[in-house]
RNA sequence: GGGGGAAUGUCCCGAGUGGCAAAGGGGGCGGACUGUAAAUCCGCUGGCGUACGCCUUCGUAGGUUCGAGUCCUACUUCCCCCA
């Protein structure tokens, strides 16, 4: 199995190939040099495989997405996979413990949540590049399991599964592997060979820790098949000092607009790290690579001038540009200009609830903090402002000097209270 | 089948002699410094109450004790050794 590690002195004929590089997507691939030569010959066909454990997918999905947003730009046809058949197995993969279990509803209820995302960055359609969204329950559940032995367990030595990271790790770590999971890369498999019939796939392509997963579908293609399969991987998303992206939110930064705003988002990309905001532009904005380097270029806090760009492209791609530009102008009044800004998220209390409301209940309401005693903890660390003025008694009743005010906690979060 | 270990603050790792809301890390949040950055230093990191306080937490269920994460019994799951 060939496992080339993103070669360095290559130029790619295709289109799609020379943007993966350029951009940085490209982590690891099966072959490279023959994926793109495929890829250069025309119409090419590739998917990338969700799961549907929550009803929105999160930041850590975007470098994929964007990656097949490109894929389709390039020309070529994108195949969206959910998981929800393998959904109900779950992926040992970096995991300590099973994954719970979730019911056909509640998968179900997901996907047609997550389909509405995948609707803003591609173009779902019949014809020729047209994406198309499937789900690997229309065929994993009408498997027989003798069936499945014969056609595809022929194909798997166990000895080879042991060998995967993902099964190793947990063996050394001792910790269970239920048979059931083990099972998981068989399925997954199959869902390539399954896409590879139905639409003449030949390319999976995922985050690093896919690699195992993937390598098993591309080898169960060329061995039922005959035929050539490619895998591509995308590095881990990572910040420059190590940690995960959009810690800034404390939570998971989630695509959906209901469970994280637009303005949150743009938040989230106007505080990236210096060091990243250049390979931040590259992944997250489709921005020319010159003007990438100009912004990337700028030192000091004119940096924060390529980081409102950043913030700026990648919430247009999701949200649109009327939300990223209400979004901006709410941060500029409300950070730059200092003064109220009717654009931030709100909360709205009654003028009779906020008569007997204290500065403790208010901060709880206002989602910054997650109990009372959290916010009688924060406000002693002196983080809760209301129209920029520090907050010091915790039990003291709010006192307004208007209908509106500007709700601050730390440096950067600010919201707008309403009565 | 027999013998020996292990499960801790619902983010993770991890100490714990019968008086424990429970050491220490990591992570997270906040303060200072800055540029809504990083690095650094400092503080906080179960729930309720203004407060002496009350409640809920150490795999599950019982028991001993004034008092149990700590002792006993059964059960669950995992690891190791023997067969």
């Amino acid at each position: 199995m060939t496992t080339d590690t993103a070669p360095e002195a290559f130029t790619p004929r295709s289109e799609f190939i020379r943007v993966m590089q350029e951009r940085g997507y490209v982590h690891q691939c099966t072959d490279l040099t023959a994926l793109d030569a495929a890829a250069a010959e025309g119409r090419f066909t590739a998917y990338v495989g969700y799961d549907c454990t929550a009803d929105s997918l999160h930041i850590g999905h975007l470098i994929s997405i964007m990656m097949l947003r490109w894929f389709q730009k390039t020309g070529h046809r994108p195949i969206v996979l959910m998981g929800g058949g393998t959904t109900k197995v779950g992926d040992p993969t970096d995991k300590d413990q099973q994954r719970p279990l979730l019911t056909d509803a509640v998968i179900n209820a997901n996907l047609a949540s997550i389909r509405r995302t995948f609707s803003k960055f591609l173009t779902f359609g019949d014809t020729g590049g047209g994406a198309l969204m499937v789900n690997n329950a229309d065929w994993l559940e009408k498997l027989g399991y003798i069936e499945f032995l014969r056609d595809y367990g022929v194909h798997f030595t166990v000895n080879r599964m042991l060998a995967f990271d993902s099964v190793k790790l947990r063996l050394e770590r001792e910790q269970p592997l239920s048979f059931l999971e083990f099972n998981y890369m068989l399925m997954q498999a199959t869902d390539f060979l399954e896409l590879y019939r139905r639409h003449g796939c030949r390319l999976q392509m995922g985050g690093s820790d896919q690699w195992g997963n993937i390598i098993n579908g591309v080898e169960l293609v060329r061995r039922v098949e005959g035929k050539p399969a490619f895998g591509l991987t995308t590095p881990l998303l990572t910040t420059s000092s190590g940690q995960k992206m959009g810690k800034t939110l404390g939570g998971a930064v989630w695509l959906n607009a209901e469970k994280l705003s637009p303005y949150d988002y743009w938040q989230m990309w106007r505080n990236t790290e210096d060091a990243d905001v250049g390979r931040f532009l590259k992944l997250f904005t489709e921005l020319p690579l010159d003007e990438i380097a100009r912004l990337e270029a700028l030192g000091g806090a004119e940096i924060n001038e390529a980081k409102k760009v950043l913030a700026g492209e990648a919430t247009t791609l999701l949200h649109g540009r009327e939300a990223a530009d209400t979004a901006a102008a709410a941060a500029r009044a409300a950070f730059e200009e200092g003064r109220l800004s009717e654009d931030l998220p709100t909360v709205e209390v009654s003028a009779a609830d906020l008569a007997g409301m204290s500065h403790t209940a208010l901060m709880v309401a206002a989602g910054f903090a997650s109990s009372n005693g959290d916010a009688r903890r924060q406000i002693a660390g002196g983080a809760f402002r209301i129209d920029g003025v520090k907050v010091s008694d915790a039990a003291a009743l709010v006192a307004l000097s208007g209908p509106e005010a500007e709700l601050r906690k730390g440096n950067a979060r600010k919201r707008l209270v309403v009565t």
